[in-house]
DNA sequence: TTATAAGTATAGGACGTCCAATAAATATTA
DNA sequence: TAATATTTATTGGACGTCCTATACTTATAA
């Protein structure tokens, strides 16, 4: 059991995602490389993959199947979605940010 | 079960408990109450205290009765724990902040 | 003194996020 | 064609966060 940080931010990786799928499309892999390394290193396939499936089935993202790769890209509802919980995310934390 | 949001912005509760013992002490309740009322409503005793317990086992935070209530304030190493994981929450989510 | 309120606390369950390990499918290279 | 690399995917476990429900302790009010 390794625990390297007492308080590990661990959380809102579904959110991160439709951040970053806001701007750009991007397959799983990116995904994983990119929202990793803001916190250490890329995530593992059983932490985006899961994600990802679920961000799927609640018809927040869909995707296009190019060769191996899956690029996804928000639906219509997962841009509300995003919208409405961004405002909620710095009502939340904006103080925190400016500190 | 009861699901309103598809993405619920659960987590991070350790760090704003430390963010706000940071300006000023206070006591479980009004924790739930300052924190809870950012998101939606105040936290339930079996949200905040499980974490507040966790602060203390952690040797994060430290406290000071005071009648039925216990005062809470950061230790040393709280504060330093506090910094350093604001400085990650900043390098994580700046973007999303400003967006 | 007894009842009530305030504040703290735990148990138990659901869920998302994280990893390591394993596997499978597809594209590329030898 | 066969071997390798890339990308997707699942399983299983640990953990923190969240709730409801229940209970305990201490202070205040009747």
């Amino acid at each position: 059991m390794v625990r390297r940080n007492v308080i590990d931010l661990r959380g809102f990786l579904s959110f991160q995602i439709l951040h970053e799928l806001k701007r750009k499309r991007f397959c799983g892999d990116e995904l994983a490389e990119i929202i990793g390394k803001k916190k250490s290193s890329k995530l593992t396939p059983g932490t985006i993959y899961p994600a990802l499936k679920n961000l799927r089935h609640n018809k927040l993202v869909t995707f296009k199947q190019e060769g191996r790769k899956k690029f996804y890209t928000l639906t219509p509802s997962g841009k509300k979605e995003y919208l409405r919980t961004k405002k909620l995310f710095k009502k939340i934390f904006k103080n925190i940010l400016n500190g």
